[in-house]
DNA sequence: CTGAAAGCGCTTACAG
DNA sequence: CTGAAAGCGCTTACAG
């Protein structure tokens, strides 16, 4: 009833399935199938239309041509480029992608894992969640992690950036402009990439000397809404008001902490610099617009595939681990305007 | 080499597979396959984690449980936001997405189906591109449609915003407020849901008998990029003093709005009002805030798979077209602010 | 109450 | 140079 098969072509054309199977699949001369025998099969299968029906292609060869994508939440700014990117590399391997959004819940993700799992993906690209090593690990298909990694597993491939590095610049930046007395936002989640950040930006502070007691690092509980982070983060800056600049530990924090600076009253930039991780749409059109170091999606989604398509292919020789750069763009967020005296 | 078979429980259940297979399919009752038998079965499944090979399955049956979703961008907030939920509330009925990006153009979307159809989806939900419809016609699965409809295709589901009323809500709004010379910035797109924002938009200043000269609209060409549009915009809006509001038919063409207004010097809100269509984060967290008249997106969401879900099952008698009423957010941006005359 | 057998559409040793 | 046959893992008439 539905599409037509190889079955179809053969008869058509007077061969085998086999026969058809061979020239379809390029084949033909390693077969030694005659030319005049390929020709007709081909113009056969192009008259008909013929598309293969991947899902008995995939039963045979154990290859369904599909990856799955787990994301945190596809429908946040940064993965939604990152899949995008991701969908049109996989596009020109030939690949589709399946994806899902954990949410970061371990239940969540080990949920999609076994879904992917039994739908026989050839491999995963994976922003894990805490703790899921084990599941990822009895995969038995190429994973290329993203975002974040388990540090203590050395074989798997995995596409970051330089969390670390990227809060160095951050504070470097802000200490250039000028600001003194610089704290930092972040969550209590103890995944490495946010790990890193709170080291890279504590390194900051040393390298340059300023002050780093325990007030200048503000850990919030990760599972908080928007009003909530709004509302600790007001609550934090009211109660340090000795801190001239911050250090957004995500954009999502970062756009919750525009909210709460405007609510206190204080002038972005002049009065309280600040500089997010991680770019977003909104930074560019604020105004003042949001300072950050940015991740470089276009880069991510590419190196992602081409790691992940290397050891489909198997020509890859044991696992890649790309640290990217962050990028610093600077904008008017981290400006500390200078009073001139009247003239 | 890979996962259990339903032959390896039969075999330690000491029955055969068609047995195993009505017990998990839990068509045990119905074929009066003994308690203890099904039991039995059940009890080693479990053991052995068996989980059902997809492929073989849909080979068989033709179902293969995952829809295809066809979108304009992943990557565009309203999109992703959708495909979010859509994801969310498939899985709920056990079927799993598998999606790809139009980018608007029509050949990009004929591939797109084409690779979804040999992959054998059971249904699809589709943003078309224009000229699509025959293309769409020939799939011969369910199909809901989303964002845009073709008008003259009848028995289609869809699930749509009010365009028109929305862009007639904007038009009151921005009257109420106190706006007297209102243009609309839009796009060359022939599409039916940009039409029929331009027909609100014409219909709301007749009703109010507001000025309506050919300069109150201005039509970019849909292709232009970020640049471009806010170049153009900021043109159209220095040669056209008399207005005091603008009306953005899309939330991109906002974003570039807020900076073409920004970059002539004038005031959003007291010295032009602005409205967009489609709501977008930045635009709560802009200062000041823009008002929009917002889709509903869960709703369309749980809408799209609600519909394509009846349609599977057939339950579902004749084409469901929804039409959701838009969301005025009022906010800053078409605030006309009264000076109080100096106390 | 249960099972043998066919078949979904393909690929791939194997044989000639 | 080409084909018959087995098999991927499942489901489902059909038979008893």
């Amino acid at each position: 009833m539905k599409g037509i098969s190889i079955k179809d072509i053969a008869q058509q054309a007077g061969v085998s399935p086999t026969t058809v199977s061979f020239v379809l699949n390029g084949k033909g001369k390693e077969k030694r199938i005659s030319e005049q025998v390929s020709k007709r099969i081909l113009k056969i299968a192009g008259k008909l239309k013929y598309k293969p029906n991947q899902l008995a292609r995939g039963l045979r060869t154990g290859k369904t041509k599909t990856i799955g994508l787990i994301v945190e939440d596809i429908a946040n700014n940064f993965f939604a480029n990152v899949a995008k990117v991701v969908e049109d590399e996989a596009d020109k391997y030939g690949y589709k992608v399946l994806f899902g959004s954990t949410e970061d819940n371990e239940e969540k993700a080990r949920g999609l894992l076994e879904v992917l799992r039994y739908r026989q993906v050839d491999g995963y690209i994976i922003t894990p969640t805490l703790n899921l090593d084990k599941d990822i690990a009895s995969l038995q298909k190429p994973v290329v992690l993203m975002d974040r990694y388990f540090p203590n597993v050395k074989d798997s491939s995995y596409v970051v950036v330089d969390n670390y590095q990227g809060a160095v610049t951050a504070v470097d930046h802000l200490v250039a402009q000028g600001y003194k007395h610089i704290g930092i936002i972040t969550t209590t989640s103890h995944q490495i990439q946010m790990q890193q950040r709170l080291e890279g930006f504590s390194a900051g502070l040393k390298k340059h000397g300023l002050p780093s007691g325990k007030n200048v690092i503000k850990r919030l509980p990760f599972d908080l809404d928007r009003p909530g982070f709004t509302q600790e983060i007001t609550k934090y800056l009211q109660n340090n008001r000795e801190l001239d600049a911050v250090f957004f530990a995500t954009n999502y924090l970062g756009i919750c902490g525009i909210e709460s600076i405007r609510s206190i009253g204080l002038q972005i930039g002049s009065e309280l610099g600040m500089v997010s991780f991680d770019d977003h749409d909104i930074f560019r059109l604020l105004s003042p617009a949001v300072t950050c170091v940015a991740q470089p999606v276009e880069e991510i989604g590419r190196t992602l595939i081409r790691i992940l398509m290397e050891e489909l292919d198997e020509t890859s020789e044991g696992p890649k681990q790309v640290v990217l750069p962050l990028e610093l763009r600077e904008r008017e967020s981290s400006v500390l305007v200078k009073k001139l005296p009247k003239a």
